[in-house]
DNA sequence: CGAAAGGTTGACCAAGATCAAAGTGAGTGG
DNA sequence: CCACTCACTTTGATCTTGGTCAACCTTTCG
Protein backbone atom coordinates (compact mmCIF):
# COMPACT_ATOMS: atom_id res chain seq x y z
CA UNK A 1 0.00 0.00 0.00
CA UNK A 2 2.09 3.26 -1.27
CA UNK A 3 1.31 5.98 1.11
CA UNK A 4 1.27 9.63 -0.28
CA UNK A 5 4.84 10.35 -2.08
CA UNK A 6 7.77 9.56 0.09
CA UNK A 7 9.88 12.21 0.91
CA UNK A 8 12.85 10.95 -1.06
CA UNK A 9 10.82 11.86 -4.14
CA UNK A 10 9.33 15.19 -2.95
CA UNK A 11 11.18 16.43 -6.51
CA UNK A 12 8.65 14.12 -8.81
CA UNK A 13 5.78 16.69 -7.55
CA UNK A 14 7.26 18.47 -10.30
CA UNK A 15 5.79 15.98 -12.98
CA UNK A 16 2.36 16.44 -10.82
CA UNK A 17 0.12 17.31 -13.59
CA UNK A 18 2.82 17.41 -16.47
CA UNK A 19 1.73 15.74 -19.90
CA UNK A 20 1.98 11.98 -20.69
CA UNK A 21 3.80 10.48 -23.73
CA UNK A 22 3.25 6.99 -25.02
CA UNK A 23 5.87 4.56 -25.65
CA UNK A 24 5.74 1.24 -27.74
CA UNK A 25 8.33 -1.16 -27.42
CA UNK A 26 12.14 0.04 -29.00
CA UNK A 27 10.47 3.85 -29.35
CA UNK A 28 13.16 6.11 -28.59
CA UNK A 29 12.26 8.77 -25.89
CA UNK A 30 15.62 10.66 -25.97
CA UNK A 31 18.06 10.12 -28.77
CA UNK A 32 21.88 10.68 -28.19
CA UNK A 33 23.03 14.19 -29.69
CA UNK A 34 19.87 15.73 -29.18
CA UNK A 35 19.43 19.24 -27.07
CA UNK A 36 18.75 18.26 -23.44
CA UNK A 37 16.06 20.20 -22.98
CA UNK A 38 13.11 17.95 -21.37
CA UNK A 39 12.99 15.94 -18.60
CA UNK A 40 11.29 12.90 -17.32
CA UNK A 41 9.33 10.44 -15.11
CA UNK A 42 8.16 7.20 -15.89
CA UNK A 43 4.92 6.55 -14.74
CA UNK A 44 4.87 2.82 -15.96
CA UNK A 45 6.72 0.17 -18.48
CA UNK A 46 10.11 -0.33 -18.13
CA UNK A 47 13.10 1.90 -20.44
CA UNK A 48 17.01 0.55 -21.36
CA UNK A 49 19.17 3.84 -20.98
CA UNK A 50 22.32 2.72 -23.48
CA UNK A 51 25.30 4.24 -24.72
CA UNK A 52 26.96 3.46 -28.86
CA UNK A 53 30.62 4.05 -29.00
CA UNK A 54 32.13 5.04 -33.00
CA UNK A 55 32.52 1.80 -33.38
CA UNK A 56 29.18 0.24 -32.77
CA UNK A 57 29.88 -1.10 -29.49
CA UNK A 58 27.07 -0.46 -27.36
CA UNK A 59 26.86 -0.70 -23.65
CA UNK A 60 23.31 -0.29 -21.98
CA UNK A 61 23.94 1.22 -18.84
CA UNK A 62 20.72 0.96 -16.56
CA UNK A 63 17.02 -0.31 -17.40
CA UNK A 64 14.69 2.06 -16.06
CA UNK A 65 10.90 1.91 -14.01
CA UNK A 66 8.26 3.48 -12.67
CA UNK A 67 9.38 6.84 -10.72
CA UNK A 68 12.97 6.51 -11.86
CA UNK A 69 13.88 10.12 -13.26
CA UNK A 70 15.00 10.06 -16.85
CA UNK A 71 17.02 13.71 -18.44
CA UNK A 72 20.42 13.69 -16.24
CA UNK A 73 23.27 15.87 -18.10
CA UNK A 74 25.22 18.57 -16.73
CA UNK A 75 25.63 19.38 -20.94
CA UNK A 76 23.50 20.85 -23.02
CA UNK A 77 23.12 17.69 -25.04
CA UNK A 78 22.23 14.09 -24.46
CA UNK A 79 25.55 11.70 -24.85
CA UNK A 80 22.67 8.49 -24.25
CA UNK A 81 19.92 7.39 -25.64
CA UNK A 82 16.91 6.12 -23.54
CA UNK A 83 14.50 3.79 -25.80
CA UNK A 84 11.27 2.19 -24.26
CA UNK A 85 11.66 -2.04 -23.38
CA UNK A 86 7.63 -2.52 -23.06
CA UNK A 87 5.18 0.00 -23.70
CA UNK A 88 5.47 2.99 -21.48
CA UNK A 89 3.91 6.10 -20.06
CA UNK A 90 6.37 8.84 -19.54
CA UNK A 91 6.03 12.63 -17.78
CA UNK A 92 7.64 15.09 -19.69
CA UNK A 93 8.52 18.58 -18.67
CA UNK A 94 10.64 21.33 -19.86
CA UNK A 95 14.18 20.81 -18.38
CA UNK A 96 14.18 24.76 -17.50
CA UNK A 97 11.12 24.28 -15.70
CA UNK A 98 12.30 21.17 -13.46
CA UNK A 99 15.54 23.76 -12.60
CA UNK A 100 13.33 26.25 -11.70
CA UNK A 101 11.77 23.95 -9.18
CA UNK A 102 14.29 22.47 -7.66
CA UNK A 103 15.94 26.42 -7.38
CA UNK A 104 12.50 27.94 -5.61
CA UNK A 105 11.70 24.45 -3.15
CA UNK A 106 14.90 23.58 -1.28
CA UNK A 107 13.51 19.94 0.05
CA UNK A 108 12.91 19.53 -3.71
CA UNK A 109 16.22 20.02 -4.59
CA UNK A 110 17.73 18.25 -1.22
CA UNK A 111 15.80 15.14 -2.27
CA UNK A 112 17.03 15.09 -5.58
CA UNK A 113 20.59 15.24 -4.79
CA UNK A 114 19.47 12.32 -2.57
CA UNK A 115 18.16 10.48 -5.31
CA UNK A 116 21.40 11.12 -7.68
CA UNK A 117 23.43 10.32 -4.95
CA UNK A 118 22.05 6.53 -4.65
CA UNK A 119 21.92 6.48 -8.65
CA UNK A 120 25.65 7.12 -7.80
CA UNK A 121 26.43 3.86 -5.48
CA UNK A 122 24.55 1.76 -7.90
CA UNK A 123 26.61 2.78 -10.42
CA UNK A 124 29.11 1.74 -8.09
CA UNK A 125 27.63 -1.20 -7.44
CA UNK A 126 27.99 -2.02 -11.08
CA UNK A 127 31.78 -1.29 -12.31
CA UNK A 128 32.47 -3.61 -9.16
CA UNK A 129 30.24 -6.43 -11.32
CA UNK A 130 32.06 -5.27 -14.77
CA UNK A 131 35.41 -4.95 -13.25
CA UNK A 132 35.43 -8.27 -11.08
CA UNK A 133 32.28 -10.46 -11.34
CA UNK A 134 32.71 -13.61 -14.08
CA UNK A 135 29.98 -13.57 -16.18
CA UNK A 136 27.65 -16.51 -14.02
CA UNK A 137 28.00 -14.47 -11.29
CA UNK A 138 26.69 -11.16 -13.23
CA UNK A 139 23.58 -12.98 -14.38
CA UNK A 140 22.90 -14.00 -10.81
CA UNK A 141 23.50 -9.58 -10.09
CA UNK A 142 21.10 -8.93 -13.29
CA UNK A 143 18.25 -11.54 -11.81
CA UNK A 144 18.34 -10.42 -8.56
CA UNK A 145 18.26 -6.90 -9.61
CA UNK A 146 15.31 -7.20 -11.57
CA UNK A 147 12.97 -9.00 -9.52
CA UNK A 148 13.94 -6.05 -7.06
CA UNK A 149 13.74 -3.41 -9.24
CA UNK A 150 10.01 -4.91 -10.30
CA UNK A 151 8.87 -5.29 -6.45
CA UNK A 152 9.70 -1.73 -5.98
CA UNK A 153 7.78 -0.57 -9.07
CA UNK A 154 4.51 -3.00 -8.82
CA UNK A 155 4.59 -2.93 -5.15
CA UNK A 156 6.13 -5.84 -3.24
CA UNK A 157 4.14 -9.32 -4.16
CA UNK A 158 2.80 -11.94 -1.08
CA UNK A 159 6.22 -14.04 -0.72
CA UNK A 160 3.53 -17.00 -0.66
CA UNK A 161 2.92 -16.68 -4.53
CA UNK A 162 5.21 -18.69 -6.62
CA UNK A 163 4.87 -15.89 -9.22
CA UNK A 164 6.60 -13.60 -6.66
CA UNK A 165 9.88 -15.20 -8.21
CA UNK A 166 8.95 -15.27 -11.37
CA UNK A 167 10.89 -12.68 -13.78
CA UNK A 168 10.29 -11.20 -16.79
CA UNK A 169 13.02 -10.41 -19.18
CA UNK A 170 10.78 -8.30 -21.64
CA UNK A 171 14.53 -7.47 -23.53
CA UNK A 172 16.37 -9.21 -25.60
CA UNK A 173 19.65 -11.48 -25.33
CA UNK A 174 21.89 -8.67 -26.67
CA UNK A 175 20.22 -6.03 -24.49
CA UNK A 176 21.13 -7.99 -21.69
CA UNK A 177 24.51 -8.77 -22.78
CA UNK A 178 25.03 -4.72 -23.51
CA UNK A 179 24.24 -4.58 -19.96
CA UNK A 180 26.14 -7.27 -17.94
CA UNK A 181 29.33 -6.64 -20.66
CA UNK A 182 28.91 -10.01 -22.23
CA UNK A 183 27.96 -11.47 -25.72
CA UNK A 184 24.33 -12.81 -26.65
CA UNK A 185 25.76 -16.35 -26.98
CA UNK A 186 27.51 -16.29 -23.54
CA UNK A 187 24.32 -14.87 -21.81
CA UNK A 188 22.25 -18.03 -23.09
CA UNK A 189 24.37 -20.00 -22.43
CA UNK A 190 25.14 -19.11 -18.74
CA UNK A 191 20.90 -19.26 -18.38
CA UNK A 192 21.17 -22.58 -19.45
CA UNK A 193 23.92 -23.18 -16.50
CA UNK A 194 21.86 -21.18 -13.80
CA UNK A 195 19.47 -23.91 -14.76
CA UNK A 196 21.31 -26.88 -14.83
CA UNK A 197 22.45 -25.95 -11.21
CA UNK A 198 18.80 -25.34 -10.22
CA UNK A 199 18.86 -22.22 -9.87
CA UNK A 200 16.16 -21.04 -12.20
CA UNK A 201 14.26 -22.28 -14.27
CA UNK A 202 13.35 -21.03 -17.91
CA UNK A 203 9.55 -20.88 -18.69
CA UNK A 204 9.72 -19.55 -22.11
CA UNK A 205 12.71 -17.28 -23.16
CA UNK A 206 11.12 -13.76 -21.91
CA UNK A 207 10.19 -15.11 -18.61
CA UNK A 208 12.55 -17.44 -15.79
CA UNK A 209 10.94 -18.78 -12.56
CA UNK A 210 13.98 -18.52 -9.56
CA UNK A 211 13.97 -22.05 -7.73
CA UNK A 212 16.26 -20.75 -5.07
CA UNK A 213 16.59 -17.51 -4.30
CA UNK A 214 19.54 -17.58 -1.89
CA UNK A 215 21.93 -19.37 -3.78
CA UNK A 216 21.19 -17.19 -6.93
CA UNK A 217 21.96 -14.06 -3.99
CA UNK A 218 25.20 -15.89 -3.02
CA UNK A 219 26.35 -16.41 -6.05
CA UNK A 220 25.85 -12.50 -7.08
CA UNK A 221 27.55 -11.74 -4.15
CA UNK A 222 24.77 -9.48 -2.60
CA UNK A 223 25.96 -9.08 0.43
CA UNK A 224 29.02 -6.44 -1.24
CA UNK A 225 26.35 -4.32 -2.78
CA UNK A 226 26.03 -0.65 -1.70
CA UNK A 227 22.46 -0.43 -2.63
CA UNK A 228 21.56 -3.51 -0.11
CA UNK A 229 22.70 -1.16 2.31
CA UNK A 230 19.40 0.12 1.86
CA UNK A 231 17.24 -2.70 2.02
CA UNK A 232 15.53 -4.03 4.49
CA UNK A 233 17.75 -5.94 7.04
CA UNK A 234 17.50 -9.76 6.23
CA UNK B 1 46.69 30.89 -13.44
CA UNK B 2 43.42 29.66 -11.04
CA UNK B 3 41.99 32.81 -10.30
CA UNK B 4 38.97 33.04 -7.26
CA UNK B 5 37.22 29.60 -6.82
CA UNK B 6 35.10 28.83 -9.89
CA UNK B 7 31.26 28.93 -9.23
CA UNK B 8 31.24 25.00 -9.47
CA UNK B 9 33.28 25.11 -6.55
CA UNK B 10 31.37 27.33 -4.29
CA UNK B 11 30.75 23.82 -2.31
CA UNK B 12 34.47 23.86 -1.30
CA UNK B 13 34.19 26.72 0.56
CA UNK B 14 33.20 25.00 3.20
CA UNK B 15 36.85 23.75 3.84
CA UNK B 16 37.63 27.30 4.07
CA UNK B 17 39.55 27.21 7.49
CA UNK B 18 39.12 23.38 8.19
CA UNK B 19 41.78 21.18 9.66
CA UNK B 20 44.36 19.36 7.21
CA UNK B 21 45.40 15.79 8.13
CA UNK B 22 48.02 14.49 6.41
CA UNK B 23 48.53 10.93 4.72
CA UNK B 24 51.45 8.90 3.69
CA UNK B 25 51.30 6.46 0.82
CA UNK B 26 49.23 3.54 1.67
CA UNK B 27 47.51 5.33 4.99
CA UNK B 28 43.96 4.81 5.05
CA UNK B 29 41.85 8.11 5.21
CA UNK B 30 38.38 6.21 4.93
CA UNK B 31 38.32 2.12 6.13
CA UNK B 32 34.83 0.53 4.76
CA UNK B 33 32.15 0.02 7.07
CA UNK B 34 33.47 3.16 9.47
CA UNK B 35 30.59 5.34 10.31
CA UNK B 36 30.52 8.35 7.78
CA UNK B 37 30.52 11.56 9.79
CA UNK B 38 32.99 13.38 8.11
CA UNK B 39 33.73 14.54 4.74
CA UNK B 40 37.50 15.80 2.85
CA UNK B 41 38.63 18.18 0.38
CA UNK B 42 41.71 16.85 -1.36
CA UNK B 43 44.55 20.02 -1.28
CA UNK B 44 47.30 17.59 -2.57
CA UNK B 45 48.14 14.29 -3.86
CA UNK B 46 46.60 11.61 -4.85
CA UNK B 47 44.21 9.13 -3.15
CA UNK B 48 42.50 5.96 -4.53
CA UNK B 49 38.62 4.88 -3.52
CA UNK B 50 38.25 1.19 -3.55
CA UNK B 51 35.96 -1.85 -2.22
CA UNK B 52 36.57 -4.84 -1.93
CA UNK B 53 34.10 -8.44 -1.79
CA UNK B 54 33.99 -11.03 1.01
CA UNK B 55 35.82 -13.18 -0.98
CA UNK B 56 38.69 -10.86 -1.58
CA UNK B 57 37.91 -9.29 -5.20
CA UNK B 58 38.61 -6.06 -5.16
CA UNK B 59 37.68 -3.14 -7.55
CA UNK B 60 39.49 0.87 -7.57
CA UNK B 61 36.33 3.12 -8.32
CA UNK B 62 38.48 5.62 -8.99
CA UNK B 63 41.63 7.88 -8.69
CA UNK B 64 41.44 11.16 -6.87
CA UNK B 65 43.10 14.50 -6.91
CA UNK B 66 43.44 18.14 -5.69
CA UNK B 67 39.52 19.86 -5.50
CA UNK B 68 37.65 16.40 -5.05
CA UNK B 69 35.44 15.48 -2.84
CA UNK B 70 35.51 12.29 -0.74
CA UNK B 71 33.00 11.51 1.52
CA UNK B 72 29.67 10.92 -0.61
CA UNK B 73 27.37 8.58 0.55
CA UNK B 74 23.68 8.29 1.64
CA UNK B 75 24.01 5.90 4.43
CA UNK B 76 25.16 6.03 7.89
CA UNK B 77 28.71 3.86 6.83
CA UNK B 78 31.64 4.39 4.36
CA UNK B 79 30.90 0.90 2.02
CA UNK B 80 34.01 1.79 0.31
CA UNK B 81 37.86 2.41 1.33
CA UNK B 82 39.98 5.56 0.40
CA UNK B 83 43.68 5.65 0.82
CA UNK B 84 46.58 7.71 -0.43
CA UNK B 85 48.53 6.93 -3.27
CA UNK B 86 50.83 9.63 -2.43
CA UNK B 87 51.88 11.34 0.35
CA UNK B 88 48.83 13.49 0.61
CA UNK B 89 47.03 16.58 2.40
CA UNK B 90 43.26 16.80 2.96
CA UNK B 91 41.41 19.01 4.63
CA UNK B 92 38.70 17.50 6.90
CA UNK B 93 35.33 18.46 8.36
CA UNK B 94 32.21 16.79 10.34
CA UNK B 95 29.30 15.63 7.58
CA UNK B 96 26.72 17.73 9.59
CA UNK B 97 28.58 21.18 9.01
CA UNK B 98 28.79 20.01 5.21
CA UNK B 99 25.32 19.61 5.44
CA UNK B 100 24.00 22.37 7.39
CA UNK B 101 26.31 24.45 4.65
CA UNK B 102 24.26 23.31 1.88
CA UNK B 103 21.40 23.48 3.68
CA UNK B 104 21.73 27.15 4.17
CA UNK B 105 24.03 28.30 1.11
CA UNK B 106 21.74 27.33 -2.00
CA UNK B 107 24.57 28.22 -4.55
CA UNK B 108 26.36 25.51 -2.50
CA UNK B 109 24.00 22.66 -2.82
CA UNK B 110 23.21 23.74 -6.30
CA UNK B 111 27.01 23.78 -6.84
CA UNK B 112 27.23 20.24 -4.90
CA UNK B 113 24.56 19.04 -7.15
CA UNK B 114 26.55 20.05 -10.37
CA UNK B 115 29.55 18.60 -9.10
CA UNK B 116 28.07 15.30 -8.03
CA UNK B 117 26.39 14.75 -12.07
CA UNK B 118 29.50 14.76 -13.18
CA UNK B 119 30.91 12.50 -11.15
CA UNK B 120 28.22 10.61 -12.17
CA UNK B 121 28.73 10.85 -15.83
CA UNK B 122 32.40 9.44 -15.77
CA UNK B 123 31.58 6.72 -13.70
CA UNK B 124 28.69 6.25 -16.91
CA UNK B 125 32.43 6.27 -18.98
CA UNK B 126 34.21 3.84 -16.87
CA UNK B 127 30.86 1.39 -17.02
CA UNK B 128 31.48 1.80 -20.75
CA UNK B 129 35.36 0.68 -20.77
CA UNK B 130 34.98 -1.86 -18.32
CA UNK B 131 31.83 -3.51 -20.09
CA UNK B 132 32.97 -3.26 -23.80
CA UNK B 133 36.56 -2.14 -24.16
CA UNK B 134 39.31 -4.27 -24.34
CA UNK B 135 42.42 -4.72 -22.08
CA UNK B 136 44.32 -2.50 -24.65
CA UNK B 137 42.08 0.11 -24.69
CA UNK B 138 41.49 0.38 -21.21
CA UNK B 139 45.40 1.03 -20.98
CA UNK B 140 44.68 3.97 -23.10
CA UNK B 141 41.46 5.34 -21.23
CA UNK B 142 43.57 5.61 -17.71
CA UNK B 143 46.53 7.12 -19.41
CA UNK B 144 44.99 9.57 -21.01
CA UNK B 145 42.72 10.22 -18.10
CA UNK B 146 45.33 10.20 -15.54
CA UNK B 147 47.75 12.96 -17.93
CA UNK B 148 44.16 14.84 -18.00
CA UNK B 149 43.58 14.66 -13.75
CA UNK B 150 47.16 15.98 -13.57
CA UNK B 151 46.82 18.86 -15.68
CA UNK B 152 43.62 19.56 -13.80
CA UNK B 153 44.93 19.61 -10.40
CA UNK B 154 48.15 20.83 -11.15
CA UNK B 155 47.15 23.02 -13.63
CA UNK B 156 47.94 22.55 -17.71
CA UNK B 157 51.56 22.50 -18.11
CA UNK B 158 53.04 24.04 -21.45
CA UNK B 159 52.57 21.83 -24.25
CA UNK B 160 56.00 22.34 -26.04
CA UNK B 161 57.79 21.30 -22.86
CA UNK B 162 57.95 17.46 -23.45
CA UNK B 163 57.39 16.76 -19.74
CA UNK B 164 53.93 17.89 -20.20
CA UNK B 165 53.60 14.29 -21.76
CA UNK B 166 54.83 12.41 -19.35
CA UNK B 167 52.36 10.69 -16.86
CA UNK B 168 53.65 9.60 -13.38
CA UNK B 169 51.83 6.34 -12.05
CA UNK B 170 52.61 6.40 -8.27
CA UNK B 171 50.22 3.19 -7.76
CA UNK B 172 51.21 -0.25 -8.37
CA UNK B 173 50.33 -2.39 -11.40
CA UNK B 174 48.19 -4.35 -9.21
CA UNK B 175 46.31 -0.81 -8.38
CA UNK B 176 46.00 0.04 -11.77
CA UNK B 177 44.87 -3.84 -12.90
CA UNK B 178 41.79 -3.94 -9.85
CA UNK B 179 41.14 -0.10 -11.65
CA UNK B 180 40.49 -1.38 -15.19
CA UNK B 181 39.45 -4.93 -14.05
CA UNK B 182 42.06 -6.97 -15.29
CA UNK B 183 45.40 -9.05 -14.06
CA UNK B 184 48.45 -7.35 -13.19
CA UNK B 185 50.05 -9.27 -15.35
CA UNK B 186 47.87 -8.34 -18.34
CA UNK B 187 48.84 -4.95 -17.28
CA UNK B 188 52.71 -5.19 -17.25
CA UNK B 189 52.02 -6.81 -20.96
CA UNK B 190 49.81 -3.97 -22.00
CA UNK B 191 52.24 -0.98 -21.54
CA UNK B 192 54.61 -3.40 -23.11
CA UNK B 193 52.25 -3.74 -26.23
CA UNK B 194 52.05 0.36 -25.86
CA UNK B 195 55.47 0.57 -26.12
CA UNK B 196 55.91 -1.51 -28.75
CA UNK B 197 53.00 0.02 -31.02
CA UNK B 198 55.40 3.39 -30.39
CA UNK B 199 52.65 5.00 -28.13
CA UNK B 200 54.56 5.42 -24.88
CA UNK B 201 57.87 5.04 -23.46
CA UNK B 202 58.62 3.31 -20.01
CA UNK B 203 60.99 5.60 -18.19
CA UNK B 204 60.72 3.72 -15.08
CA UNK B 205 58.07 1.11 -13.61
CA UNK B 206 56.10 4.46 -12.28
CA UNK B 207 56.72 6.91 -15.12
CA UNK B 208 55.87 7.00 -18.85
CA UNK B 209 56.00 9.46 -21.73
CA UNK B 210 53.48 9.57 -24.27
CA UNK B 211 54.61 9.24 -27.83
CA UNK B 212 52.22 9.80 -29.71
CA UNK B 213 48.89 11.02 -27.85
CA UNK B 214 46.55 11.59 -30.93
CA UNK B 215 46.97 7.69 -31.70
CA UNK B 216 46.74 6.93 -27.71
CA UNK B 217 43.28 8.39 -27.52
CA UNK B 218 42.47 7.47 -31.10
CA UNK B 219 42.93 3.93 -29.47
CA UNK B 220 40.97 5.16 -26.24
CA UNK B 221 38.22 6.13 -28.06
CA UNK B 222 37.90 9.31 -26.34
CA UNK B 223 35.46 11.12 -28.62
CA UNK B 224 33.08 8.47 -27.26
CA UNK B 225 33.25 10.09 -23.23
CA UNK B 226 30.45 11.82 -22.02
CA UNK B 227 33.66 13.23 -19.79
CA UNK B 228 34.92 14.94 -23.07
CA UNK B 229 31.72 17.01 -23.86
CA UNK B 230 33.24 18.71 -20.84
CA UNK B 231 36.66 19.18 -22.51
CA UNK B 232 37.53 22.65 -24.04
CA UNK B 233 37.08 21.80 -28.00
CA UNK B 234 40.02 20.32 -30.00
C1' DC C 1 73.84 -6.34 2.49
C1' DG C 2 69.93 -9.04 2.44
C1' DA C 3 65.06 -9.54 2.45
C1' DA C 4 60.79 -8.42 0.68
C1' DA C 5 57.78 -6.27 -2.34
C1' DG C 6 56.78 -5.09 -6.77
C1' DG C 7 57.47 -5.71 -11.81
C1' DT C 8 58.38 -8.30 -16.06
C1' DT C 9 58.34 -12.21 -18.91
C1' DG C 10 57.32 -16.91 -20.38
C1' DA C 11 54.50 -21.18 -20.75
C1' DC C 12 50.23 -22.88 -20.36
C1' DC C 13 45.19 -22.70 -19.43
C1' DA C 14 40.34 -21.41 -19.44
C1' DA C 15 36.50 -18.18 -19.74
C1' DG C 16 34.26 -16.12 -22.90
C1' DA C 17 34.11 -14.57 -27.99
C1' DT C 18 33.34 -15.79 -32.59
C1' DC C 19 31.49 -18.38 -36.29
C1' DA C 20 28.04 -21.42 -37.83
C1' DA C 21 23.79 -23.98 -37.86
C1' DA C 22 19.52 -25.23 -36.35
C1' DG C 23 15.32 -24.44 -33.44
C1' DT C 24 11.39 -21.33 -31.85
C1' DG C 25 7.86 -18.12 -32.06
C1' DA C 26 5.44 -13.93 -33.13
C1' DG C 27 3.68 -11.18 -36.78
C1' DT C 28 2.18 -10.69 -41.70
C1' DG C 29 0.07 -11.39 -45.88
C1' DG C 30 -2.31 -14.64 -48.70
C1' DC D 1 -6.79 -19.53 -40.66
C1' DC D 2 -2.62 -21.04 -42.29
C1' DA D 3 1.90 -20.66 -44.03
C1' DC D 4 5.79 -18.07 -44.51
C1' DT D 5 9.16 -14.93 -42.95
C1' DC D 6 12.11 -12.75 -40.08
C1' DA D 7 13.92 -11.87 -35.79
C1' DC D 8 15.44 -13.93 -31.75
C1' DT D 9 17.33 -17.78 -29.14
C1' DT D 10 19.87 -21.85 -28.35
C1' DT D 11 23.52 -24.96 -29.05
C1' DG D 12 27.82 -26.68 -31.01
C1' DA D 13 32.77 -26.18 -32.64
C1' DT D 14 36.64 -23.59 -32.58
C1' DC D 15 39.56 -19.63 -31.54
C1' DT D 16 41.44 -15.70 -28.81
C1' DT D 17 42.04 -12.76 -25.08
C1' DG D 18 43.24 -12.42 -20.89
C1' DG D 19 44.05 -15.31 -16.56
C1' DT D 20 47.02 -18.41 -13.92
C1' DC D 21 51.27 -20.24 -12.40
C1' DA D 22 56.03 -19.79 -12.11
C1' DA D 23 60.63 -17.98 -12.64
C1' DC D 24 63.52 -14.22 -12.68
C1' DC D 25 64.69 -9.38 -12.24
C1' DT D 26 64.70 -4.77 -10.05
C1' DT D 27 64.14 -1.56 -6.52
C1' DT D 28 63.40 -0.22 -2.03
C1' DC D 29 63.99 -0.36 2.64
C1' DG D 30 65.45 -2.10 7.01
Amino acid sequence: MPGPQLPDDVFLGAFANAPARELAPGQVLIAAGAPADEVFNILSGMLMMSRTGSDGRRQVLSFLFRDNFIGLTTADRYYFTVQAVTPALVACIPRADFEARLARVPEAERAFLNMTFRVLEDLLDTIYSLGQRTALERLAVFLVFLRHARRLADGPADDGDPASNEVSLPMTREDIADYVGLQKETVSRSFGQLERRGLIRRLDSHRIRILDLPRLRELAGVVDFAASARLPPR
